[in-house]
DNA sequence: TATTGTTATACTCTATAACTATA
DNA sequence: TATAGTTATAGAGTATAACAATA
């Protein structure tokens, strides 16, 4: 890909570093929105769904930090989930103002079906790498990962 | 993070690695898009500048393609973008049905003055790494990102 | 017939802020 | 005072489809 940047070599890699970074996660996404369509999922939501399967019951506050989004929003998104009866809001015993959110047994019914699927599918992603690879490029996402979220609050 | 999903091995590899993939971008988006906010542009608006000054004048259908999105919703990027005067649509010859789209001195202003500020943000983020793992890193998601890009058209 | 771009629609996501209730 | 969640709003992104002009 040709730049027409002249900066320092580092600055050269790190630019480049970061646009292969976005456009492969945007090749990604787009083939999840692709796969989950058919589904009636959005991103958004399968997130969601997917954190509170992997996590277990979260309280809303949780979730919001989790993905990285603001109160206000989780609570639509959930009025969503819960009006087709995937998530329940469940009172939080020692704190009359927070809610638990749980999987309904037709959201782990959902994620059940879908789940195989949905990592088929990012596996069809992944398989270009070796296990050797794939740790490799664990290794460095955890460390750019946690850098990057703490380097959030400054 | 600890799973509640059983599977083969290798299947809780690439669960992990693909939410640690996109856990950092919504990272290292967040912070994009907390840069951005006080110049009154999207990243989705930054990224058509951002590829225009990079790439240099594309047809729309080719900044459709890059930035994985549909001409329609192009047309309204560009419309934005148009009305703030950072690009222009310039005929194309040879073809009456295309436009060329260029960024205008006042684009061309923005972006010079802002990329360096861009630049050190995305520097700041990945400075975690060492030279040798951005390298890395780099190699990895230009395979991850060719093949997913591929797989998409199946 | 296929491609380029426009227009329109409906829905989702996001940021923000004012608000209530509880800690 | 601070925190958990709700409500409301406006702007932006997305998918989709019907459409006109041109290739």
């Amino acid at each position: 890909m040709a730049t027409k940047y002249k900066g320092t070599p580092a600055e050269k890699q790190t630019l480049d570093l970061f646009i292969k970074f976005m456009r492969a996660h945007d090749s990604l996404e787009n083939r999840i929105r692709r796969d989950f369509q058919n589904l009636d999922l959005t991103p958004a939501q399968f997130g969601v769904l997917e954190t509170l399967y992997y996590l277990g019951p979260l309280k809303q506050c949780e979730l919001a930090s989790k993905l990285l989004t603001t109160a206000g929003n989780i609570t639509r998104l959930l009025d969503t989930l819960q009006k087709i009866e995937y998530i329940e809001r469940l009172p939080e015993p020692g704190d009359r103002r927070s809610f638990r959110i749980h999987l309904t047994a037709r959201g782990k019914k959902l994620l059940e079906k879908i789940f195989p699927k949905f990592l088929r599918s990012i596996q069809g992603s992944f398989n270009c790498l070796t296990t050797d690879e794939k740790e490799q490029l664990n290794h460095l996402l955890r460390k750019l990962g946690t850098h990057i979220k703490h380097s959030l609050n400054e």
